[in-house]
DNA sequence: TCACTGGCCACCT
DNA sequence: CAGGTGGCCAGTG
């Protein structure tokens, strides 16, 4: 048991409409997590609360959690990654946000995907010097910073979308949003590069 | 150590 | 284009 611990981390939520949206936060000022937009405030929280069940709510980043609303909504904006906890040594939880070295360098390389751009799980393997394209989808998936890191905008090589952990239409919504051009399919949808 | 499991890829009908 | 198959490779128990 690490000093961290003992800590509780925060917790900050924004609602819009029927979504809500949560962001956890550890004592030294980092995110530790993000929550997919949920249903109901208590879902939301519990998306992160699962991961740190020692958490307390406060209004304290009340603010970040409604960039990310906005995020979501397609709004250009971002969060800078020194925001982020990437050191999986700093973890308030023994369920560490980021496990392995192999996940954080996805986790940045996939950072770097500009707003309203794609790239194939393929290509951010060949930037890491990988070729565990499956074990991307993986890491990625494994995201603890959804919308803020932008997995949304990582799909298949064959230009279809691919999964995502709040459902592949909540995929599409996002990337619509940022403006890229989808056409559907029978068997699922692909993007017009 | 071993056997699985994936937000995949390439190739084949 | 739609399915199916074998092959990858990091994590997990």
């Amino acid at each position: 048991m690490n000093e961290l611990e003992k800590n509780p981390i925060i917790i900050s939520t924004h609602n819009h409409g029927k979504l809500y949206f949560a962001v956890g936060y550890s004592k030294n000022n980092k995110i530790v997590r993000i929550a997919l937009p949920q249903k109901s405030l208590e879902e939301a929280i519990d998306e992160i609360s699962k991961y740190h069940p020692n958490y307390k709510l406060s209004d304290k980043y009340n603010d970040t959690a409604n960039k990310i609303c906005q995020i979501y909504h397609g709004v250009n904006s971002d969060i800078e990654l020194d925001q982020l906890e990437l050191d999986q040594n700093n973890s308030p939880s023994s369920k560490t946000t980021i496990k392995t070295p192999f996940e954080r360098d996805v986790i940045i390389e996939v950072a770097k995907i500009p707003y309203g751009t794609v790239k194939t799980y393929k290509e951010i393997a060949k930037s890491i010097k990988s070729t565990a394209y499956r074990a991307v989808g993986t890491a990625i998936g494994n995201n603890p910073f959804p919308i803020v890191i932008p997995c949304h905008r990582v799909i298949r090589s064959d230009g279809k979308i691919g999964g995502f952990r709040g459902g592949t239409p909540m995929k599409v919504e996002i990337l619509k949003k940022e403006g890229i051009i989808i056409e559907e399919l029978k068997n699922g949808s692909r993007i017009i590069l």
